[in-house]
DNA sequence: TTAGATAGTTTCCAATAGATACCAAGGAGA
DNA sequence: TCTCCTTGGTATCTATTGGAAACTATCTAA
């Protein structure tokens, strides 16, 4: 470990990793990296395929992605107006790490699910 | 990919998967996954290391982690009391996926806030 | 001319996050 | 005995965020 490495840590408040983890450990925003994975996507398609998510939320969190460079904005004028988002190179080594979460919690669901109902029958008192 | 796992995609809105999501895509719950990692820790201490933390979130936080079975709460009858959390069988194996995701933010750190620099730069108008 | 597509912004209300103060039980020091 | 310290939390208040819905603007097709 370099001398640089060791000087951040994420316990540490007021470390700038921090700044990062907050970003990233957002819901929404960790979906849409997802959905990018696979190639160049348009604002309401993502809008139509992530379920639930309101406009609002996704022009802010896609603004936030683009602000961090993990993702790309480019406009196409045509008729009428096209916006793409893509993966950046950055973006894509961060994309591995994010499917391993989502796969996770689809490999790990009946066992949360199973966990939350003994929690409650203990505590329902 | 057999037919139950095909049942389930996080891009679903309703589907269990999400639920499980905004579980996890939580900035403090992936720090004390990662603070647990190396060991049981007790409420006092996880506050200390995780700086800026209050204790309602942190209190919130744990029980949040225990009912979905990722943690595990043991009080000892001390003087005064001592609660000890750590990670279950469960929890364990999700701390490789939440340790890459807190490395990848030291590693890239750098990159992200040249990225914000550039984008201010840009938009600044 | 009415509806639909594009990609957002604005507005409002409810839910959450954080800071701070407070609680009980007991031990140590003055 | 009085006060301060520790343990692991709640209670309260306010500031920020999240979600739902309506609105913007431009152009096409029926």
């Amino acid at each position: 470990m370099t001398a640089i490495e060791q000087a951040y840590d994420v316990f540490e408040d007021r470390c700038p990793t921090r700044l990062v983890l907050d970003r990233l450990a957002d819901k929404w925003a960790l979906l849409i990296l997802d959905r990018l994975k696979s190639g160049p996507v348009r604002f309401n398609h993502i809008r139509r395929d992530i379920k639930g998510i309101s406009q609002k939320v996704l022009a802010q969190t896609l603004r936030k992605l683009e602000r961090n460079g993990l993702i790309s904005r480019t406009i196409f004028p045509t008729v009428p107006v096209t916006v793409e988002y893509a993966l950046t190179p950055l973006g894509r080594t961060l994309t591995d790490t994010v499917s391993a979460l989502t796969h996770w919690a689809e490999k790990n669901m009946g066992a949360i699910f199973a966990a939350q109902r003994a929690y409650d029958e203990a505590y329902a008192d």
